[in-house]
DNA sequence: AATGATATTGAGACTTAATTGCAATGAAAA
DNA sequence: TTTTCATTGCAATTAAGTCTCAATATCATT
């Protein structure tokens, strides 16, 4: 099985760029994030594991990684731009859940179905999509029925 | 038919809010554009006919035009935060073309019943959704293959 | 119509994410 | 080992968006 060090280092050398150890670190961070996570958390997990990385460095390379496909770029939930590591995960949408935050993926074949149908429909070719849907998860939607009542 | 203006008045004096002038005005010139807007086109477009509305003024509308659903935050496209006008328009979601950033506009009634049934097994509550699909347009895509023969 | 309480405005300072220029450094091919 | 050129970190810069505050406008009440 591939690992995301070789599909990156491959993609470096395909552009003719170098796999350089900051670009390893960076990779090897953005692996030990099991959620979504933005610039700021990934310059501090840097430097919890000892890599003193630059910002400058990070946001360098966090386009080489969304080209790659090792990682994609997350809802926009406030301010801050928020990406997901993709690497040999199966495609999936997002519920968000506007009070707590929590983030539920599903994957639902019939609706990427669909979206390819309408694709045609409109002689558009698709590259990737997203979908969000913004609500209250079980949890807040019960807090919040028991405080308006 | 109640008109936008009736609607915004409506939804100020809810929160006892002054319905002023410059709010008159941003709405205005928000119902001159016949696709989706950003800050600084919407602040130009004031400027057009003739209202000189400062930007803190518009920063300060647009969360208030989108609590009271005249407006909605459109797909990040690039790094702007770009809206739409939705005042009497029925939902629907977005082709964009990555090439020429055209928007193609699309509704599938399957879609959103699938997106119910999704939050239903989740036991979410949906507020409301975005499906955004990035690819190329029908002419983007005949000039890109054409110059890569 | 005048009054008064309070929301609103514009200007510009400020905050924060993201980008860039540049000199020093490092990787890898020759 | 040398040479070439990408890469790095730092700090300055840009740009979106927010905030402060004094002056002003709105609207309910008199």
């Amino acid at each position: 099985m591939i690992d995301a060090d070789q599909k990156f280092e491959e993609f470096l050398k395909l552009k003719e760029l170098k796999y350089t150890s900051e670009r390893k670190f960076v990779l090897k961070a953005i692996f030990s994030f099991h959620k979504h996570f933005d610039v700021e958390e990934l310059f501090e997990k840097l430097r919890e594991q000892g890599n003193h990385i630059s910002r400058a460095t990070i946001y360098r390379t966090i386009p080489l990684l969304l080209q790659s496909g090792l990682i994609t770029e997350a809802l926009h939930c406030q301010d801050k731009t928020s990406y997901e590591n993709i690497f040999n995960k199966k495609h999936h949408d997002h519920l968000v859940c506007i009070n707590c935050g929590k983030i539920i993926e599903f994957y639902n074949e019939r609706i990427e179905k669909l979206q390819e149908e309408v694709c045609k429909q409109h002689n558009f070719v698709p590259i990737e999509h997203r979908l969000g849907i913004k609500g209250y998860c079980e949890d807040c939607y019960k807090k919040i029925k028991k405080e308006t009542k």
